[in-house]
DNA sequence: TCAACAATTGACCAATGGGATAATAAAATG
DNA sequence: CATTTTATTATCCCATTGGTCAATTGTTGA
């Protein structure tokens, strides 16, 4: 199935991420399976549409991924892998608790992210979700990410508990900014958003009982 | 198309509203409709399916709606319909800018309504708004509403423009809260998602300017 | 150069989907 | 009662889809 054979052959493109020729053609495919879905949704998404947006046969498909669900749940995958680099990057240049969330915000926010097509492929995905083990525990884990990521700083300006209330209504108003955004493409800005959550945490610290910070 | 002949024709179950046979129809499709979708979600949810779930042959199907995009439209306006009701219920038991606050919120947390598989079928519909107009509009219909509601209440409590803002920030957060149901089913209780959206409120009223009440 | 192997394609297949149609049953109407 | 509408079904059609398979074409490596 996977082609564990010669993991160590020539360095093609990348030599330091050491990728095979499979590896490059997997991507190409899940990238094109994704650009597919932002166009045509799941119910449009057909392997065909996938192998011609990726300038292939849809037998080539079938030969890097064993079926239709497979190829989507690598989509996903991708996707977020995208969007988590985002935040990243940004967390890595963050210092203080303030910062890691800012970074979180605006990085859930990126320019060149948050648009309507990749907002609707990732609509897409979720719906798919609620009949899709893999999909689940994928989106499950995204989730966890950007928690932990959040209470990274939200621990240094809250109590616990009130850490924990914060975060699951950040990421809610993060979540729903965007279908808003999928939904109703132009009627909610990039710098209207981050307002938006940043207010919202504001809010709340400010309402919340205030902790000993550094304690 | 429409039958509009015999608009008043004889009382049958509910005089009141005047139903004719072909609308109580129209209404088991619709709803079989969406009972398919909750389970099957876009990708999965064909004529046939609806109509078995109805009790029904695929033709009848299609002899009350044009096509199968018309039948999920009306789908969506019916489950719609039914949330929008909650609310509104709601609404006129309130007297106070804050009770209509609550009632919105309440509403649209409601416990028959708040669970997993309306929310799955919610994101399948609202994942295809960007390939169909009318449900794009009807979406539109729907957040248009939410948000006057919204309004008839904070124009008591904050100025016009912090309004609008927060106005916002609870649609999207409520609908981020019914995203992550959806997502992760149980990870969030309809008293949890209550008291996050009233906190947010609190949260931004707190924050923003206050205002002359009454002025 | 030749064998082994990966990549890639095209043809094929059975199943399914949406939709059209014609035939039939059931009412409603005058 | 006869006729005109409406309701409903069964059948057919044809395009599409996911998936399999065998055949072809490089590539690599000894």
């Amino acid at each position: 199935m996977d082609r564990n054979v010669n993991v160590d052959s020539h360095a093609w493109i990348d030599p330091v991420k050491l990728k095979r020729l499979s590896d490059i053609r997997r991507k190409e495919l899940r990238q094109a399976a994704f650009a597919v879905l932002e166009r045509e949704g799941i119910a449009g998404a057909t392997l065909e549409k996938v192998a011609a947006q990726a300038g292939a046969s849809k037998g080539i498909v079938l030969h890097y991924f064993r079926n239709k669900q497979e190829l989507f749940e690598h989509a996903m995958r991708e996707a977020n892998a995208v969007l988590c680099n985002a935040v990243v990057a940004r967390l890595r240049r963050a210092r203080t608790p303030m910062e890691r969330m800012d970074a979180v915000i605006e990085g859930n926010f990126e320019e060149h992210l948050f648009q309507p097509p990749l907002c609707h492929a990732w609509l897409s995905l979720c719906a798919e979700v609620p009949r899709d083990e893999k999909l689940a525990r994928i989106q499950k884990v995204i989730h966890a990410r950007m928690r932990s990521n959040l209470l990274s700083g939200l621990h240094g300006l809250a109590s616990p508990r009130d850490a924990d209330d914060i975060a699951l209504g950040v990421t809610a108003l993060i979540d729903g900014l965007w279908l808003r955004l999928g939904l109703q493409p132009g009627s909610v800005s990039r710098e209207q958003a981050i307002l938006q959550v940043k207010n919202y945490v504001a809010g709340q610290l400010a309402t919340k009982e205030p902790v000993i910070v550094g304690a």
